[in-house]
Parts: structure tokens; C-alpha cells; sequence
DNA sequence: TGTACATCAGTGAACGCGCGTTCACTGATGTAC
DNA sequence: TGTACATCAGTGAACGCGCGTTCACTGATGTAC
């Protein structure tokens, strides 16, 4: 068993090391992260971070990349703590889970949710991590339509023509579950919640709930519940 | 017919043309908006600013107190070009004037709803215009409600206590119509819809239906449709 | 097991840059008599 | 109407600062024989 050697594990310890302190500096700066900053966070000289990230934006892409796995993570996790046949209960854990995130973490929460960066294209390989809680989601969703217990209210608006062919584009091109098992009108309402969801931490995160609303935990609740009966979960038991 | 001097109208010109330079400069640097920037768009040197504005997170702040305002504007012309009693077309209306102005003004959209500014504190003065959208969507449902035209869906989730609580504060402080208008359980939904207003607008700005949602149009018109069968708003005539 | 060499982490000085803000100044424009 | 003075817009140099990045370096740690 040799393994990584020892220098490998050290230097690999040392990323980590400098992810957490430009997580925590990204509190200070906000997406304009100072790599001296983190440098003199850590004890060490600043041209000592290129040993292990090229520029200031590939440790930026990084944390991008890392927080959109944890938060993926968290989700999944809180997810799967519940027993498959408790839709509600999972739509509501992934729901909070998300919530708790960003509470926990709100400066990595706006680089990843906040304005886009000035000067900064995210490369592509931080689009499929970014997917996981709307596909989590319309996999509830689908699980619930699959028993056979979604009983969506009706609504007068139709979906239009071109919102449908959107939607069944993105159907097919789903890996996990057959197109006929998800239909548009459900996979509509499920991108419906998932707007409300970021849309509703965005607003507790950014402030702008402040002065308005005081009781944050159970009005997050609340509309996510109502979010919950627009798709036709059922009610938990 | 004196009016103001000759001074003071060169003056107050020159006062909004650093703010419309400052407003596209704002499109390049993001929220870490630079005065010399701004100077330098102008042809002047970058102490003339300090004539009139005492630094720059003044600029800053009359640049977010205008966003407020021409955005509030916006939204309230588009309403007031509706038959009032055509609830559910005033309602788009707002709905889509807000994001037309939005993605006309992407990097001043970003000032207002996107991360915090780190290192700014937004003064008070902020508050009261922030609130003209809300306040407006609010008014809408008020009306129908008084034309007895309001016929909500009902749906299984109850208001909490605490969030009936709050509700019922916000409503008291309402100065334009009684209480008893506008019930807690519209309220609740008006917020809803204002969370997937600016939500959905927020993904749209900062490329998140990148890849996904190619009608964008008639997806946010949907969507605000579907806020709107949420609050029970009338179909269009 | 011991020696010779290669690898690589971290240092410290330096680069060129842009920033917000201050200050003494010069002219031009207004005001008072 | 003309002169004397006050007001104020804009200049340009300077301040102290922090930034990302480069580069030659020094030691320590690893590898090959």
C-alpha cells in the first residue's frame, strides 16, 4: 500500500488549507477576493499561493466549484434521511437544507447566487454541479407522480407552446427517469418552486426581508409548503 | 421669474451627467464602481467629482436611490395605463415593466438586487422606494378584492401564527386602504408572487436559465400568470 | 545504508498598476456698490 | 455702466495604500544508485 506519497498528502492538505481561508476572507471582500489577503490570513508570503493556484481566478473557480457540491451535498443528504414515500417531507428537507446552507455559509452563498463576478467567466465545469437541487426537486417530483400520488390544483393558465417544447427538450435530455414519468406541467411548477426557493434565501440572505418579516424559519416554511401543494405533493402523513 | 441661478442649473446638469457616466461605468467595474473611472469617461480629473459628491459611496447611493426610483416609476406607469379595473392586465403589466427594466438595466439591477456591496451600508433613505413594487402589487390585489372579484384556489397549507402575525403588522402599516381589504392569506400570496418576480428576473439577469429555458419571455409570462391564478386575480378580459 | 542529485515549498524584493482622497492653485463667473 | 471682491469649478501633483504577478533565491524533502 503506497498510496500518495507524503508530499502529495501534505500538498494536498495545503489546498484545503488555502480554500478554507479564502472561504472565510470571501466574508471580508466579498467576490473580490484578495489572494494577499488570504495569503496573510494564512502566516504566509503571497507568491507562495501560486505554488498551488495558477491565478486569483482559478482559486476562485474553485470555491465556485466547491460550493456548489457542498450544497448539493446537503441537499442530497438531507434528502435521502427521509424514508422515499414521505415526498413532502423530502421536498421540505431539501428546502431547508438549502435554507441552512446559506445561512451557514452567506458569502460563498452570494458568489454563487449574488451578481456575477465583474471580469469573471465561470468555465463550463461549474454548470452540471449547479444543477443538482432543481434535478433533486423534479426527482421528488417524479417519484411522487410514480406512485401515483400527485394531485396538482388546477390553474387557469395553460402552459404556452414554446414554454412546453423548453420544457420537454429538458425532459429528454434527463438521464435518471423515462420523459412519460415527468410530465411538462409538473417539471413547469417544480422550476416554479425552485425560483422561489433561491428567490426567497436571496431575499433573506441579501437583507431584503429586513424589517418585514421577523419570523424568517416559518415563513421559509410556509412557502415552501405552498410551493409543495402547487405541484400536487401530498400532504405529509 | 428668478428661478434658479445660472450656477445652479449648470450645477445640477453636471450633477446628472456624473450620474448617467457613473451608471455605465457601473456595467464594467460592477458595485466596485471607480471614480477615476468615471472621471476619466467624462474627460475631467478625478478630484473635479468631489464638487459634488462628498465621496464615493455618496455616488454610490444616489445611484441606488435613483435605481429605486426610475424602477418604482416604471412599474407604476405601466400600471396606471391599465383600466383600473382590469386587475389581472395592471398586474402583468407591472410584472413586466419591472423586468424590462431590468434587463435595459442589467448592471444597475445588479446594484439593487444582486450581493451587497462589501464595505457599503445603504442609509435609510433606501427603504421606502425599495418597497414601491411590493406596495404596488399589493394595491392590485387590494382592488380586486374590493370589486369582489377575487377568487383565491384554495390550497391545503394554513398560515403559521408567527407569519399571520407579521402579516398583520404590515397590513396595519398600510396608509392607503383599511385593514380589512386585504386579508393575511393575500398578502401571503402577494409575496409569493413578488419573491418569483424578482426571482425569476434575478435568474435571467445573472444567466442562470442559461442552457435551459430558451422562451424567456413567454416563460416569465406564464409564471407571473401563474402567481396571479395564485392570488385569484381574474382572467383577462 | 550512505551519498549525489533533483524536486519543490516558501521567501522577499520588485514590477507596474489603479485606487480614494487632500490640497494649494488658477481662472472664470457671479455679486455688491 | 464699471470696478472690486467673493464664489466656485476644475487642475495637477501628491499622499499612502493594496493589488496580482514575476523572479531569483534558499533550504528542506524526496529519489536513484
Amino acid at each position: 500500500m503506497s498510496g500518495p506519497s507524503l508530499r502529495a498528502r501534505v500538498r494536498a492538505e495545503m489546498i484545503e488549507e488555502i480554500k478554507a481561508a479564502a472561504r472565510k476572507r470571501l466574508a471580508v471582500d466579498g467576490p473580490a477576493l484578495s489572494l494577499r489577503g488570504v495569503a496573510r490570513d494564512m502566516g504566509i508570503v503571497a507568491s507562495a499561493l501560486y505554488r498551488y493556484f495558477p491565478s486569483r481566478d482559478d482559486l476562485l473557480t474553485a470555491l465556485l466549484l466547491e460550493g456548489y457540491e457542498n450544497l448539493g451535498a446537503a441537499a442530497t443528504t438531507a434528502a435521502t434521511a427521509r424514508p422515499a414515500s414521505d415526498h413532502r417531507g423530502r421536498w421540505l428537507a431539501v428546502c431547508t437544507a438549502v435554507r441552512d446552507w446559506a445561512i451557514a455559509h452567506p458569502a460563498e452563498y452570494g458568489l454563487l447566487y449574488g451578481s456575477p463576478v465583474p471580469g469573471y467567466r465561470a468555465p463550463q465545469d461549474t454548470v452540471a454541479p449547479a444543477a443538482t437541487v432543481v434535478l433533486l426537486l423534479a426527482d421528488i417530483a417524479t417519484a411522487a407522480a410514480l406512485d401515483g400520488r400527485l394531485t396538482p390544483p388546477p390553474l387557469p393558465s395553460p402552459l404556452p407552446a414554446p414554454v412546453r417544447a423548453d420544457l420537454r427538450t429538458l425532459i429528454e435530455q434527463r438521464p435518471t427517469a423515462a420523459p412519460a414519468d415527468l410530465p411538462e406541467e409538473t417539471l413547469d411548477r417544480v422550476f416554479a418552486a425552485w425560483t422561489q426557493l433561491f428567490g426567497l434565501i436571496t431575499f433573506e440572505i441579501f437583507g431584503r426581508l429586513e424589517g418585514t418579516v421577523t419570523a424568517r424559519a416559518e415563513y421559509f416554511d410556509h412557502h415552501m409548503n405552498l410551493m409543495a401543494d402547487l405541484i400536487g405533493l401530498p400532504a405529509q402523513p
